[in-house]
DNA sequence: CGTCTATTTGAATGTACTCAAAAGCGGTGG
DNA sequence: CCACCGCTTTTGAGTACATTCAAATAGACG
């Protein structure tokens, strides 16, 4: 919870009765290893804050293949943004990778929390905004650049996530197949090599 | 202008005295067909509402291809975010593909606005998160349908867009070549007659 | 009609995928 | 301590998807 308070107050002020009020607004819970915070075809019911742990959301298409649209770790708000403000079946699935423990906020009290303090709506456009562009830069770093230098840029971006996650969920967030990815890798241990 | 005030009204409620202190900081601009609305490299002052014409926002890569991240019409906000709310030098264009008219809001009178109408944040949050979501469905989509497939999925989506723009900007936002897009039309033309 | 730009064609090439099988690796139980 | 199990990663051969380059064709505009 109070991680929640430090990472809003990075961007607005809140009074301490404004504190309160989000605080009776914010519910934590704790996930295991594997299990869903949320499934495509459910509604995404809650805005996710994590605490700790890490998931994946991911996307399974018609031909049974999982896409990671993003991972999640510490301090990143988690879920299917399209679901949650339109209260309608999502298409992704947020998941666990390790225990995981989050604070959730449900689209009943998100409304209220917005009326009631309208800064708020402030905090999450900034956190949204943030997120198109980088969301904007992957899409055309998928079209301008080769999977080798995707790859490259991920692991320098990321080094922690790229370390805590196998392999394959790294290949599926690049959109490439695992075993290309190990093609990859073969060659940039031959480059430092020679 | 007043087709702005009718998007945003859409969203959120204003007073009369927010309307006007609204067009107070209000600019209406007429670009003609290629001039830039945003150059790389420049900071993004602006955010760009589009009144009429059509734009597209597009990245230059270190080959010098380009790839186009967005096109705009009729009501939707273009420019660089992450530049904008940073006020950092861009990374995109924005260019005019005929003869366009915006409205305009700076960035300080951006600032000033959310301060003095903070409704406009939730305005803003609204049009982001959709933007977004796109956004995501998009990299997804990168990574799990063909040119092909995408490319229909295009036409149907955006059938005015894809009959008023080049077939190789298509391309570009496909994220393909040209020469490949045809071969692919070409294809379906020969589906078609069988 | 001529010029400029956009689109099409085709051949050669490269990047990334599929499928199948082998190897590696961490945990668990005998 | 070792054998086995499940899961991840690697390997390799064959293939498909998409690119590059060069040249021809088609369209748009003055």
């Amino acid at each position: 919870m109070k991680k929640l308070l430090i990472h809003i107050k990075k961007d607005i002020k809140l009074t301490e009765s404004e504190e309160h009020y989000l605080q009776s607004k914010v519910v934590q819970r704790t996930f295991l290893k594997g299990q869903y915070i949320l499934q495509a075809g459910d509604v995404c019911k809650n805005q996710t804050f994590i605490y700790s742990g890490k998931v994946r959301t991911f996307y399974l298409d018609n031909n049974g293949n999982e896409h990671i649209i993003a991972f999640g770790i510490e301090n990143w708000w988690v879920g299917d943004i399209c679901s949650f403000v339109t209260q309608t079946p999502a298409e992704f699935n947020t998941q666990c990778l390790e225990k995981t423990t989050v604070v959730q906020i449900s689209y009943e009290d998100m409304e209220q929390l917005y009326d009631e303090i309208p800064k708020l709506e402030r905090y999450f456009r900034i956190i949204i905004q943030t997120a198109y562009g980088n969301m904007s830069k992957r899409v055309i770093r998928n079209h301008s650049m080769t999977a080798k230098e995707r790859y490259l840029l991920f692991i320098n971006s990321f080094p922690e996530t790229a370390q805590r996650v196998p392999q394959y969920m790294i290949a599926s967030y690049l959109g490439i197949t695992k075993e290309f990815l190990s093609n990859i890798r073969k060659q940039i241990s031959e480059e430092i090599k020679s």
